[in-house]
DNA sequence: TATTGTTATACTCTATAACTATA
DNA sequence: TATAGTTATAGAGTATAACAATA
């Protein structure tokens, strides 16, 4: 169990690594928002799914995740087939455009990486990603067990 | 130097990590948003400074900090008063309020991840810091060299 | 009646550009 | 003329709530 203010230094720095993701969204082609971006990521690596799962594994609402796969459908980069177990859903799949464009989004991001992160060890990049991986999960666990207080 | 994968996997951990910073911003009072939060972390932590300055640390934009700073002096939780050097800044220091409602903030934001990472060890909550810590300066030293591309 | 998605609305964050005041 | 800061505008992300269709 960690003191106090090693907890107010990691708060200080999640709020802080926004502006890396900013940085690396400038890597995106004007027309493929980071959001829309994330969606055809998820779905490179898991494969075709339902909409309820991908919200799940993007962890944002599903109202969201729906926009975002609109946004991809329009531009050909995914496709939304019947799903013969259930007529409520589609079946969300990378058409042959959207398995060419995360390639290259793919390449771009590491691309970035590999320039600003030239100094970092193998190791180091491995634990960063596994510390944010533990991070997450740990906190998805208790998803929405807190309430903002009023003032 | 990582390999594509490590790389791609990084990616993936840093567009998700979203989901902890948008649990732990629940933590915050109503008339508190994240932003505004942001600019007091750093004023408790740093001491006075002008807004310049103040966005260099938060790394946004200084006319988004502007808007965050107009929010707590609003509020009465910072003080703007004239800077003797120059006539064009102002020199911003936390109120008393300010400083309640940090350390109040600060409590709230420990607690929310003590309940969280109660598994976690002291080294690996100072290891993710510093590693976050890390990322953020060496992204930080190129910014803006990179240009969003046409699709 | 419950669940899966979609859409409408509203809020927050951010950057760019135009503008004011001072150096 | 250049710099510090503010304000207006626009774009992106998110959640909540209302709604449609199916289970």
């Amino acid at each position: 169990m960690a003191e106090q203010r090693q907890y107010e230094e990691l708060a200080r720095q999640l709020s802080a690594i926004g502006a890396v993701k900013r940085d690396l969204a400038r890597v995106l082609p004007v027309d493929c928002p980071p959001g829309a971006a994330a969606v055809l990521v998820v779905l490179d690596k898991h494969g075709e799914m339902r909409i309820g799962r991908l919200a799940e594994l993007l962890a944002i609402d599903m109202s969201v995740t729906s926009r975002h796969v609109a946004h991809g459908a329009e531009r050909g980069w995914i496709d939304r087939s019947a799903d013969p177990d259930d007529g409520r859903s589609r079946i969300l799949r990378l058409t042959r455009a959207g398995r060419a464009l995360i390639a290259e989004l793919s390449d771009r991001y590491t691309q970035a990486l590999a320039d600003h992160l030239r100094d970092w060890s193998d190791d180091d990049v491995q634990r960063l990603s596994s510390l944010l991986a533990r991070l997450r999960a740990d906190f998805g666990d208790c998803r929405a067990t807190t309430t903002r207080t009023p003032a």
